[in-house]
DNA sequence: GGTTCTTTTGAACGAGTGGTAGAATTTTCC
DNA sequence: GGAAAATTCTACCACTCGTTCAAAAGAACC
């Protein structure tokens, strides 16, 4: 049949003669089939990622990823697992601190945004394939999804109601507002850039704390 | 699986009836294909739409389709074309306007939140399906939305130059939280909410030009 | 009614998919 | 070295999907 073409690493230790491909050759397990997995999604989509190239991205046929896995589905949920995990606890750390709210935003933002940058294949598929899934498994995930953002919203009502924050901005949509202004970052980011996750969550924080507008313009 | 529901083309010369119960019995064209279809992906996903779901969600079997369009992607396509035809032209126009940098921001964000919400289904594909573009219409979609995030961007460092927007502020940065913000309404904006898309913007507005955080609060 | 053009049907296809079973291989451990 | 366990490979299945196409059905026009 058609015999795909790889290409052949320099650096590596051949163990075997063959004119195989080596590659990494690195232990096959569940975690290294959700990471890679996680990239593929993330790059072509789920629907688009056949179990042939996750198994082709590991040197391996699909088969043997059976072995480590019950199914194409599971890879999706335990990607959705691993970001709702990453994110909840420390979110509610935050949320339960005694601190002034404008301090709790600017730590929640930090947070989210370094969630979203060092797992941004995973938050992408958070939430770009969340149609895919179905069942009780999909309500759950919905679910902690709201409240997570419901955590936030918290935060926003806790600045209102202290009067430090403006009270003309509805909290859910401010809250829908931040957290679309950091979500968005896995259609743009990419590790390496102009700035890191640290400085990008700070202008977000000035951002949504103050704003563009200089405050001795013209206007009110 | 699921029986074809019958249309009835028993009955006579049906041209003025149209007290159908089952289905629209619309003119199949390439618009409405396309509309249904963004409803169906938006909804499902691109990949997870099947060409007989469109049909059968038309009243019509798949192969009638193909007289109207050439393929799945032409649909995708279409739906892409119609998103930046719309939104192009009249943020290029508010770009161009006499007005001060806070106005243009505003009339910008009402205007992206205005398209976000009126084209929820367009902008929910625009923006999730586009690794399914391939080719040289995707080169030309990611350049001319590069080349609307760019407009933006001019407004805030126009903004900047002038001195009426925050300088700390990298335009890059603040452009795309401010776009992220808008889009992130393909996520929860459901028409009939308890807010208009335009009161939505107003809010919008608001965050990112002067923030949550009340100017005479304790901190600087 | 007859002719022509437009539109839809229905069946078929070929490729690709997720998933399975058992043989084959490699690793582990004595 | 060798048995047992762990892991991977091969071959296959059932199915869905996008696409094609000849034939049927409507519609329009004279």
């Amino acid at each position: 049949m058609s015999q795909k073409v790889r290409l052949e690493t320099t650096s590596k230790s051949n163990r075997k003669v063959e004119n195989k491909v080596d590659k990494p050759r690195i232990r096959l397990s569940q975690q290294v089939i959700v990471a890679t997995a996680s990239d593929l999604f993330a790059r072509n989509g789920f629907g688009a990622t056949s179990l042939d190239a996750i198994g082709e991205a590991l040197g391996v046929t699909k088969g043997a990823l059976y072995y480590h896995i019950k199914n194409k589905e599971e890879i999706l949920k335990l990607i959705f697992m691993t970001v709702l995990t990453v994110s909840e606890e420390p979110l509610r750390q935050i949320a339960q601190a005694e601190l002034p709210p404008a301090e709790k935003l600017r730590r929640a933002i930090a947070h989210h945004v370094a969630v979203a940058a060092d797992r941004s294949p995973a938050m992408t598929i958070f939430y770009r394939e969340d149609v895919h899934l179905t069942g009780p498994f999909a309500r759950e995930i919905a679910a902690r999804k709201k409240a997570y953002e419901r955590l936030f919203e918290k935060i926003v009502e806790e600045g209102i109601t202290l009067g430090v924050f403006h009270k003309e901005i509805d909290p859910k949509i401010a809250t829908f507002g931040i957290l679309g202004m950091c979500n968005w970052l896995s259609q743009w980011y990419r590790p390496g850039g102009t700035y890191t996750p640290q400085q990008i969550a700070a202008f977000f924080n000035q951002l949504a704390s103050f704003g563009l507008a200089l405050p001795d313009a013209s206007s009110l």
